[in-house]
DNA sequence: ACCGCGATGCACT
DNA sequence: GTGCATCGCGGTG
């Protein structure tokens, strides 16, 4: 599956999370492979697209293979990858990814930490990317993002999604097995 | 180890 | 006014 075409990110999300974790994700250079994420679709209550479009979740309806960034709590921001089509507004939520690239544009972003902390969470992740709100509808096959392939098929975890307060049951999050850069352990 | 809380923006009731 | 797809800090076991 040729991750700059936009047929991979035109699938379910249920389908395209799992085939995320190893992918190597850049944003001006900056980033390394996504050990976590998780997945949301229209029928999910957790979804910001439950309730259908708004101004702020409007890049989740299409098309596929953009950056749907939102801000949460007010404070963070959150990186999701746009799935599905034709009315179907499904997202990947990236939660996790190990440091490969620019480690020292990191450290800067996010202040002195453990490595392990650096990208281990959505709202570390976008703080240590540089990822924010003017990034959000922008499409991952162009810069500043990147996406490489994963080289290797990786062992792949699953578990209920961190956070929520509804449908907190479905076991929709994903990890790479054994990483020592996920946000919690599964 | 876990628990509580404050910071802060914005969609929604 | 309330609740959140969060994080880091400070308290207690």
């Amino acid at each position: 599956m040729n991750l700059l075409r936009r047929e991979f990110f035109a699938r379910s999300a249920h389908e395209v999370a799992p085939d995320l974790i190893g992918v190597t994700l850049l944003v001006d250079g900056v980033g390394g492979r996504i050990v976590e994420v998780e997945a949301y679709d229209q029928d999910d209550p957790a979804s910001h697209s439950f309730r259908g479009q708004t101004l702020r979740n409007a890049v989740m309806f299409g098309p596929a293979g953009h950056a749907y960034v939102y801000r949460s709590y007010g404070i963070h921001w959150c990186l999701n990858v746009v799935c599905a089509e034709r009315g179907r507004a499904e997202a990947v939520l990236i939660r996790a990814l190990e440091p490969q690239h620019g480690l020292e544009a990191m450290w800067s972003r996010r202040g002195v930490q453990a490595e392990r902390s650096l990208c281990s969470g959505p709202g570390k992740l976008c703080q240590a990317l540089g990822v924010t709100g003017a990034h959000d509808g922008l499409p991952l096959d162009e810069p500043p993002f990147e996406l490489r392939a994963r080289t290797e098929a990786p062992t792949i975890v699953t578990g209920t999604r961190i956070g929520l307060t509804r449908a907190a049951d479905r076991p929709w999050r994903y990890g790479l097995a054994g990483s020592p850069y996920l946000s919690r352990r599964f």
